[in-house]
DNA sequence: CAAATAGTGTCTCTAAGACAATATCAC
DNA sequence: GTGATATTGTCTTAGAGACACTATTTG
């Protein structure tokens, strides 16, 4: 039997197959107005979440995501969901992990992949996309409970998620998360976020991910607030200054109207 | 319509679906005896490799893999077929990637999900398991060549592959190749071994994956060769024991009948 | 000037890399 | 003693963190 005979015979549907989606956790910074023009602005972590609109999981809240098609990648399909929710094309898509426990959808066999992707800033508002899902942004804190579990509250003006989770492992830059109070998310959606947001964290700790959250010039301060709040560890300036120097190259141009001294417009390297 | 409803009359074969395998890149340190007992044998870095038996890429090697089952989570998956393959369970699998490109495989939509794991140098000899296909050991090399492509050498007695690569993105510790040329390797699995590799040697030279090579006691000089064989950076004697010096514990034992001063043999910690 | 943020200089401590020296076995 | 590997000490340099200080704008 020759190669061609062989797959010319091939029944590709003798064999069972899942359903396989591509989820993605799409991050970005949101800017609270400050009371004065003159202070800086309160900013929290935040990540698109749509309500369902039809069974299962009715009307609870899901992270984002779609079936992929034989004509494109995983990552392309990830890339194609950002867009139709954002109108905005990320500039990476960071992998981080496949979700196939038995039972995780009532539909049946289905497993997902999920991606995570930050949107820069000027384009937060942008919320719906030309999808018809109703979708809103919610802050997104992540703590370390009294015992050893962790909690993840995603919060909005209208909403309060607060989920429940323990750590089964961290190895090789993936944290694994068991669910124990899924907090009206759906699915198993509560630990994807959760996997997401720690691997974020890991990115922003060693500076590889937080300009995506900032437009193309930005300044030192800035870039600084975004690591502080996605990591949620504080740093000096003068050491920020100096880790960063070499990743950044300043414009000529500087901020202007800020009611005190104006700061250096920088580039990423 | 209730969701009882919904999903009784939900049928997933209305949709496309893929065919999802599992791979795995099983990765060894296999140490070749010296001309004296009193000499440090020669180690490589190794991988396992399977000839296929069967269209496509007949007769071809190729990683490990098969077909995920609707009973059993991808992880749980790569983790049987590297006991079948080897009769060994790894303390962990690592996650490298998906593969999804269309036209991948000529059998039709077929995704991959890479996973790399590490046995422990003891078990090696065990090739071929319990599954009937020919199995064998590799060595690996991977370097950069003199235009900016890398080119990935596999080597045994009987064998060498040579395939060439690119390198297209590294972001998020992940590389992503694109394969030049393929070097008879099946599918494109070139590119999935080199990424696996990058991956491996990333988590090596931060002390995450080494001892997983050796047995439970091991001297410090093997858990150093190991560093030093899977990253191909050589470091100081006294520099790596102090870096090591708080993952490790030393149990009071000793190697014996070295032919020179023996070592302390210590646990991970 | 006050309020606010931008930006610099420098001290200390730790960790990494290089190098030198000593220790202990088999023969 | 010789040959081999094991193990320790320490010098230098680079980087992280802490802190104090100066600079520049608006009102």
């Amino acid at each position: 039997m020759t190669e061609q005979e062989y797959l010319q015979a091939y029944d590709i549907t003798a064999y069972d197959r899942p359903s396989l989606t591509a989820d993605i956790a799409i991050f970005a910074i949101r800017r609270f107005e400050p009371d004065s023009y003159r202070h800086e602005p309160r900013r929290a972590l935040s990540l698109l979440l749509v309500r369902r609109g039809g069974h299962p999981y009715k009307d609870h809240w899901a992270l984002p995501g779609g079936f992929v098609k034989p004509t494109e990648t995983l990552e392309a399909c990830a890339m194609r969901e950002v867009e139709e929710e954002t109108g905005v094309t990320p500039s990476a898509l960071m992998l981080v992990g496949d979700y196939s426990r038995p039972g995780r959808d009532p539909r049946g066999w289905i497993i997902s992949q999920l991606f995570a992707s930050v949107i820069p800033d000027e384009n937060v508002p942008a919320v719906g996309g030309d999808d018809a899902a109703e979708a809103e942004w919610f802050s997104v804190r992540f703590d370390k409970a009294a015992d050893e579990s962790f909690v993840l509250r995603l919060e909005n003006e209208q909403t309060l998620i607060s989920a429940k989770l323990r750590v089964l492992q961290s190895r090789f830059g993936r944290t694994s998360l068991e669910i124990l109070d899924c907090g009206g998310l759906a699915f198993d959606h509560a630990a994807m976020i959760a996997e997401a947001l720690c691997a974020l964290r890991e990115k922003a700790r060693d500076f590889e991910i937080i300009f995506d959250f900032l437009p193309k010039r930005f300044t030192l301060t800035e870039l600084q607030r975004v690591q502080e709040t996605v990591t949620d560890i504080s740093v000096l300036p003068a050491n920020f200054r100096r880790k960063i120097a070499d990743l950044v190259v300043p414009t000529g141009e500087t901020t202007e109207g800020v009611g005190h001294r104006p700061a250096t417009l920088y580039e990423r390297k």
